[in-house]
DNA sequence: TAAGTGTCAATACAGGTGTATATTCATGTG
DNA sequence: CACATGAATATACACCTGTATTGACACTTA
């Protein structure tokens, strides 16, 4: 009696903070909201993350071994949104045209879906670890080895050869990767001109590649 | 008397650190230092660099008013070299073949040459704040701009038409760019087979820019 | 009921940080 | 010579950081 009035005064004011349980997701989302559009990962410390998240720094243990750790965890959610995308991609390819616009834009929009994984992983791209870039690599591999098959497929479907289908893909993936880090930072109308560049970019590369293979 | 002793303590040991002036220059090296391959400058603290350059803490203020100052005024460097690319790559176009190789080349050698300014930009492309992205994009158009003069002047001396020269030049920039930023954190062979890589890549944009000339 | 377990908070500590203030000194100028 | 100027320094302050320690509380399980 008497000695723990302390805790009580808190939880009047801050209405009862321990009734929820506090998940690693929450912990990423709350990072996510931090970053905004701007922030890289390194800038933030774990105290700024746990207080955003509505805990006490050292809850943020239970969840993740350091900030690194969610940074990781992170962009494993973006390589699950970017495998998300081709894998529309290839069932829309099935049956209407134009499935690079569509991709395209389907990329773009992951932007600024919900949760901005993919944002943090275009960001954390050039900045950051070893292990965040070794990640990242990772996941546009992923992605390139999707596309590659998706070109080989259609290399068969329409006749047209691609010349080194694994090399079309990888430039096309860069060049989509590069497109959208740009876009990342520019109003609605600025990334709708984006969208369209990228387009016909990757329509050139898809040209040249045939037109190679031709020639070869 | 005997007020003074401190300061000459300090003189003995440290080799009279006051005799040398230190330059904007000087700071700008220091930061590079310390940034080697992998962290951004976001994690630069002042009195870091101020420690690596030799100088007080405070005497960082006489040269930049902050951290991101001294940032812009890297990329402004990074993209001094960058102009020297293309303007060696105009010379040699004039007298030998193959200039994307050189060019490529000359691009992926200034990713380590002795003072790393392009590894800083490729860097601070995608993290940073607004005038970071906004130096680097001002950078980068410039680039993209002489890119494309000198995709015009081929046109005239070849007769291939070249499909939306803006457009083709900005391609081929991102690509080299994003190329790039994945060379800057490998070794030496593997660098050369992303030379190969890129630029076979480019070939594929203007192969593709060409054939879409013919066709539209 | 009692003991054990997992989750969180409170406190504390030893650092590092940006910067305000005042000081030291080498240098040029009258 | 005296003295103003400018560059660099030292000291100090308040703040934020990561994390070690300890204890509070809600649970299972016996």
């Amino acid at each position: 009696m008497g000695i723990r009035t302390r805790r009580k005064n808190k939880q009047e004011a801050e209405t009862s903070s321990r009734r929820t349980q506090v998940t690693a997701q929450d912990l990423m989302d709350a990072a996510v909201r931090l970053l905004g559009t701007h922030r890289s990962v390194s800038t933030l410390s774990l105290r700024e993350i746990a207080r955003e998240a509505g805990i006490a720094p050292n809850s943020f243990y239970r969840h993740f071994r350091d900030v690194d750790e969610l940074t990781v965890a992170l962009i494993d959610q973006a390589g699950r949104a970017l495998r998300g995308i081709i894998r529309e991609a290839r069932q829309r390819l099935s049956m209407e045209r134009s499935a690079i616009r569509t991709s395209v834009e389907a990329f773009m929009d992951q932007l600024d879906a919900d949760e901005k994984y993919l944002q943090v992983l275009l960001r954390e791209m050039s900045t950051g670890s070893d292990a965040f870039r070794q990640a990242v690599e990772r996941e546009l591999t992923y992605f390139e080895d999707e596309l590659r098959d998706e070109l080989e497929r259609m290399e068969k479907l329409t006749g047209h050869a691609t010349f080194e289908p694994a090399l079309t893909a990888k430039a096309i993936t860069r060049l989509v990767v590069a497109m959208g880090a740009s876009a990342a930072s520019q109003s609605l109308d600025q990334r709708a001109e984006l969208i369209d560049q990228t387009v016909i970019m990757i329509r050139m590369i898809m040209v040249g590649s045939q037109a190679m293979a031709k020639k070869a």
